[in-house]
DNA sequence: TGAATGACTCGAT
DNA sequence: GATCGAGCCATTC
């Protein structure tokens, strides 16, 4: 596993999600190239507990704006509480408002 | 080496 | 409009 490879590149990009926003699997898959490889993206995630600096993948959510990864936390609250003191809506797992506080790389970042 | 798994997504019914 | 099934690709056993 080099440093350089695509799970870099996905806790890069997550790192760049600001505060207050989310983003989807597969805008981060899709941005970097590998729009069908969104469930490598899931990976990246699960490995992203014992990378540095901590990649915040809580702001990482499905295309639904569901907490899908909320029980790979260490509390399952954990997830949820944090979107909250952002400033995002969650209600039973799931982000509202959430086409307003979806934040996409290839539009925010200005790419292409 | 082959088969199974997964924090997803899209298309069809 | 909601639900079901198949596809994708790296990692693990």
């Amino acid at each position: 596993m080099n440093g350089n490879s695509f799970y870099e590149k996905v806790y890069e990009v997550v790192r760049l999600v600001p505060s207050g926003r989310v983003t989807s699997y597969g805008a981060i898959a899709k941005y970097l190239g590998a729009a069908r490889s969104s469930r490598l993206v899931g990976w990246a995630m699960n490995v992203s507990h014992q990378v540095q600096p901590p990649v915040p993948a809580h702001r990482v959510v499905n295309r639904v704006g569901l907490l899908s990864g909320k029980a790979h936390f260490e509390d399952s609250n954990a997830m949820e509480e944090k979107l909250k003191s952002e400033g995002i809506e969650v209600l039973n797992d799931q982000i509202q408002r959430f086409q307003d506080v979806f934040w996409d790389p290839e539009k925010e970042l200005d790419f292409i």
